[in-house]
DNA sequence: AGCACGCCGACT
DNA sequence: GTCGGCGTGCTC
């Protein structure tokens, strides 16, 4: 960059506004000291700001007595890494979000701070280490170490990877390690390692099949798609993988849905690799957060396991990316800038240049979608190990069949052989408490929610109503509050009324209730033991039933309620639905022992139940693909999704009206534009929310929309009023 | 989003 | 008299 001509920074700085800033540059700093991604603080207004660098350039559009001068660089070099940049910008194209929101939530919280970054001063999980020039010290005759020094060394050289308690339980001098650590003798890392390292097993032949194919693919893009049912082996599938990249010197990143319910999934990780592994999810602390960011960028760690946010960890040398139950919506951020982490994965393995993995047993109707169009490649598992049989799925029509607390005879005799014969039974459904909800026997009155447009759900642990939308809480009322009726009835199925049930029918035995009410923190880990144990015969349970753990001697599986999902006013509901009970089903029959499951509906005639349970997952995703062509939905169609959220119905009503207008105004392509329609639970904690649903046979073609209608709305006065917000591919209208 | 300014109502 | 309510406007 020349000397004379004058010259700009262009920063993203964290406003919700969908512009850059430009800044004159710092004093005595000349542009070859700065490289894109750094951070840099700035005025803005009457704040102190810190932004990130994203060009340079010589030409602004802000007159040049209105540009000030930025304070300071932060750093000599930028943590925000060139790859991540280019993704960044790319998040921008795509979410049409703030570009200073996206940036910035690329950096860990502490990083976000105008003051500045104090290191050395984890102290927690932090392990030291002998650096190689450590090392060749110890070896160094003629080295300068006190005794001490040596000692310390020495002592690091028989215990590596070890916490500075036990460095002071071996009373050893922290200070002395640490000036040790400065010279560059000793490293920190943060990891959990355990000793035993586990040789792998022998693949099975379809292992093998999976494993050749994606292994000459491995130094270049490539979205695999691994379609393997539960129980056949995906995850010795993603170990053998990450070995062969880790061998490469390369790092890997693995996305899971929700680290709570896979903790086993990370000690198999640590028993499996000696190399250091790195957690990220969002129950760690700022400071625990930034040094696992750290060694990942600095490759002090080798795997990164986590959750839709560790995505946007920095790496020097990622070699690839897996995402394990890839179909599974908590990979959708629903708030701020609402990413599909999935989706983002593949772009940022993509401009990498490196294969990433996506597993699952039910896949989404986007992905299976993309194989189809030849635009991911596929491969699966079908048979499960240990010569375990998959479970036979029936459907039970409960239709004219009169039921015992939402049981049909039917499958309580089967609980019963189940029981008898000494095995567990699993019932799953997915509403939480005694009843959801409460009736006045003589004038149908139902207890709703004062904040939302929902009934409230009757619990007796305490007895009190509540709102599964806004958690309040409401005092059972003792007679109806239209009519005064004395008789309320609960009406409806909730776990809590099962679990009761069941105390009746099946008095010896035990039977345990797994959901957000009965498990709190760590209470899951001891449940799931419980249940491993023998010590419950039943379990009833809900979602979180569904993920991650396995129970080998559960050999029937009772979905309670098989018809919620079906007739859902979102058009992804019999897909969650269906993947729901497959997954549920795969809890069972591990192991030697068959398992059976049966399904609880009033529409055993249903063509997509039927297809789902007679012939399985893929028909049932084939016959939805064509209702979803049909209906012009996606993956055929791109969605947007304009919501606007307020307290009177009126001005939403009117903003999205204006906003559907300018639409009309700029529309040259063909964009689909329904509403402005109240989602589908208008009131939600007291707040009314309206939406303009947006869609487009051609993706690029809403895309450029978008842009086009995002520039209008900067303009309108009455945008700054209305809270609103923009959904590319929203996966759930409400 | 913050944070100002600004113009009106009820309080020490 | 001023403390503070939130409407409006601006941030390179």
């Amino acid at each position: 960059m020349s000397m004379q001509k004058p010259w700009f920074l262009r920063l993203a700085l964290p406003t919700p506004l969908r512009r850059y800033f430009d800044y004159l540059p710092p004093k005595n700093i000349e542009p070859d000291q700065l490289q894109l991604g750094m951070r840099i603080k700035v005025p803005f207004g009457k704040r102190t700001l810190v932004g990130i660098l994203i060009q340079l350039h010589h030409q602004s559009e802000i007159p040049l007595e209105k540009l000030k001068p930025a304070y300071q660089v932060l750093e000599s070099e930028p943590l925000l890494t060139p790859e991540l940049l280019k993704l960044g910008l790319w998040l921008v194209d795509y979410y049409h979000h703030a570009p200073g929101d996206i940036f910035l939530s690329l950096l860990p919280t502490l990083l976000r701070q105008v003051e500045e970054l104090k290191t050395n001063q984890r102290q927690s999980q932090q392990c030291y280490r002998l650096t190689q020039v450590g090392e060749s010290q110890i070896a160094e005759t003629s080295s300068s170490l006190t005794q001490k020094q040596r000692d310390i060394l020495l002592w690091l050289q028989q215990n590596a990877d070890v916490s500075s308690k036990a460095i002071q339980h071996a009373q050893l001098s922290m200070n002395i390690v640490k000036r040790l650590q400065k010279q560059g003798y000793i490293e920190t890392i943060t990891l959990q390692t355990s000793v035993v390292i586990e040789t792998p097993p022998t693949l099975m032949p379809e292992q093998e099949v999976v494993m050749k194919q994606i292994k000459d693919d491995l130094n270049k893009f490539a979205t695999w798609v691994l379609d393997g049912i539960t129980g056949s082996g995906k995850t010795e599938i993603y170990l053998q993988l990450i070995r062969l990249v880790l061998n490469e010197q390369k790092q890997v990143l693995v996305l899971i849905p929700e680290i709570g319910l896979t903790p086993q999934m990370v000690s198999r990780f640590q028993q499996r690799f000696k190399e250091p592994i790195v957690v990220i999810h969002s129950g760690l602390s700022p400071k625990e957060r930034l040094a696992a960011w750290l060694d990942a960028r600095h490759h002090k760690a080798c795997i990164v396991l986590g959750t839709r946010s560790a995505l946007f960890t920095p790496f020097s040398d990622l070699g690839l990316i897996i995402v394990d139950e890839a179909h599974d919506s908590s990979f959708k951020q629903q708030d701020h800038l609402r990413y599909h982490a999935r989706d983002v994965a593949i772009k940022r393995a993509q401009l990498l240049n490196i294969p990433i993995v996506l597993g699952s047993a039910t896949h989404s109707l986007e992905t299976l979608y993309a194989v189809k169009q030849r635009r991911f490649r596929y491969t699966r598992l079908t048979t499960r190990a240990g010569l375990a049989q998959l479970p036979s799925i029936s459907l039970l029509s409960i239709r004219d069949t009169r039921l015992h607390e939402g049981l049909a005879p039917k499958l309580i005799d089967a609980m019963g052989k189940h029981l008898a014969a000494g095995n567990q039974v699993l019932l799953f459904l997915n509403r939480r408490g005694f009843a959801p909800s409460l009736m006045c026997h003589q004038c149908a009155w139902i207890a709703h929610c004062k904040h939302c447009d929902a009934k409230l759900t009757l619990h007796l642990d305490p007895r009190q109503l509540r709102c599964h939308h806004c958690d309040r809480i409401y005092p059972e009322p003792k007679s109806c509050l239209s009519c005064h009726g004395r008789q309320l009835i609960p009406l409806g199925l909730g776990t809590v009324r099962i679990e009761q049930a069941l105390a009746d029918i099946f008095p010896h035995h035990p039977s345990i209730r797994i959901d957000r009410d009965s498990i709190r923190g760590k209470a899951l880990e001891t449940a799931i033991s419980h249940i491993h144990q023998g010590k419950a015969h039943i379990l009833i349970g809900t979602q979180m039933l569904a993920k991650g753990h396995h129970f080998p001697n559960v050999t029937l599986v009772g979905i309670v309620d098989g018809d919620s999902g079906f007739f859902s006013s979102d058009f992804r509901g019999a897909e969650r639905m269906a993947q729901t009970l497959l997954q549920v089903a795969g809890r069972a029959g591990r192991a030697q022992k068959p398992g059976e499951v049966i399904i609880q509906t009033r529409h055993p005639e249903h063509p997509l139940l039927q297809a789902l349970v007679n012939e399985g997952y893929h028909a049932f995703v084939k016959m939805t693909l064509t209702e979803r062509e049909q209906a012009a939905l996606p993956p055929f169609h791109s969605l947007a999704l304009i919501r606007a959220e307020g307290t009177q119905e009126a001005p939403l009503h009117d903003f999205l009206n204006q906003l559907k207008a300018i639409g009309i105004k700029i529309n040259r392509h063909a964009i689909d534009m329904l509403g402005p329609i109240p989602a589908p639970m208008t009131r939600k904690a007291g707040k009314l929310q309206f939406q303009l649903l947006l869609s487009s046979p051609k993706r690029s073609a809403l895309q450029q929309f978008l842009h086009d209608l995002l520039a209008e709305i900067e303009q309108l006065p009455s945008a700054k009023r209305i809270r609103w917000s923009l959904d590319v591919d929203p996966i759930d209208m409400c």
